[in-house]
DNA sequence: TTATGTATGTGATTCAAATCACAATATTAT
DNA sequence: ATAATATTGTGATTTGAATCACATACATAA
């Protein structure tokens, strides 16, 4: 088995599939890799093709006319991107720029339709990661329109430890928390506020920050207060 | 061929389907009515079934524990709702209110899920459904993370007149704009702010109130000016 | 019809958070 | 190592919109 086909069994979505369409998808499609900070999709772009990431980080974000931008979700290994313009054949919505070096794997709109259609399977564990999103973006839209600034920035940090925050001794910790800029631009408020907030946590005992490593102590306590 | 199954054929998720999957679709289900204002399904509330709007129309939304509201949604005729919960598993994260007297078309969930399995084209329907909520859900957080309180209200206004606005020469009518309050719900502002900015709307023109009528003068203007 | 509740309009006030401004650190390149 | 650049921290100020407070208009029921 190639070591690309032992990757995508490791991808959500093919992950019910047999060796053998394994094996097919893996020889579809092709790797490609992007420096940080590279654009790998503008907003408004046609054509179409289902991106999964190997390896890196990417961010899917839309700017205002001003230049202002809303990240609207930061993905890893393993998660993929790119099945809306596919579904529905309409244009991007949205720009995807890598935030670390990556490595993605790309398959053609043709042909991964094809897979759905030959392998119906797919479709189910899509309608699972689709719905998975849409309660993300719910509970995103909420604590936007109810939230205080304490609580959107509470809510972003949630979410990047449920994302790729690791367990240790009792603690969640956030490895490589983004920059400040980026976390305002996720919650919707000012970097300023970020930084206040942030400390104004730490000064209440419920994170620890050292460094670009951040520690929610209490991670029940934390979410049971913000969410 | 049944009233109830000549109705099933419009609903998106259904339409590509075959008369005698659609007749029997019409049997596995149960028709349902509710009051104006009635509770249908609460949030955190366990089992699951499909429920599709026959006539009226809901409101899905979901509520903080100070009691205010975010209204995700409105869904009228031909909508449906109650698919996250079935496909993966978790309990409701919105409750759904009738905001007009409305029937609904009610399939468990086992029988819907036997259904997809059964015809899977279901699923491509319900996929490029799930799609087109989630650009729409991305479009919300946009502007609630980058637009002022009049954007914020266009982009409502806009988004109302796409769901059931009607066309009357060369302008677009809404013919039954929701309470102010609920205007505000959708909107993430107050219930002043919506009746400052229709009025702020009116006074440059680009809009018509009506009573409970709103026109948008010049759709094309209008969604330039604030999309 | 009158009255009783519901929804809307509009000024005045308050307040949370954005913006401004700049110092203090970190990080990266030379 | 030193300079150059990017990121973060923090006070002071401004500002947009929430809240408050009440008048007016509109529905619905008695």
């Amino acid at each position: 088995m190639s070591s690309l086909a032992e990757f995508l069994k490791w991808v959500p979505i093919f992950s019910e599939l047999e060796e053998e369409t394994i094996e097919k998808i893996a020889q579809v499609g092709v790797r490609k890799s992007y420096n940080k900070e590279n654009v790998i999709l503008m907003e408004e772009e046609a054509g179409s093709a289902l991106f999964v990431i190997i390896s890196g980080k990417v961010k899917i974000s839309r700017t205002s006319s001003d230049g202002r931008e809303v990240i609207l979700s930061i993905l890893s290994e393993a998660d993929f991107f790119g099945e809306m313009a596919i579904l529905d054949g309409l244009t991007r919505s949205a720009t995807v720029i890598s935030i670390e070096d990556s490595e993605l794997y790309i398959i053609q709109r043709t042909q991964f339709l094809e897979l759905l259609k030959t392998h119906p399977e797919i479709s189910i564990s899509l309608l699972q990661e689709l719905t998975q999103r849409l309660r993300t973006a719910d509970m995103k839209i909420k604590a936007l329109t109810l939230k205080d600034a304490e609580g959107k920035v509470a809510t972003v940090i949630l979410q990047i430890a449920d994302d790729y925050g690791k367990i240790k001794q009792g603690m969640v910790e956030i490895e490589k928390l983004p920059l400040q800029q980026d976390l305002a631009n996720m919650a919707g408020t000012s970097r300023e506020t970020i930084s206040r907030t942030l400390h104004s946590f730490a000064k209440k005992d419920l994170v620890e920050i050292e460094g670009t490593k951040l520690r929610i102590l209490d991670y029940e306590k934390f979410k049971e207060l913000y969410i």
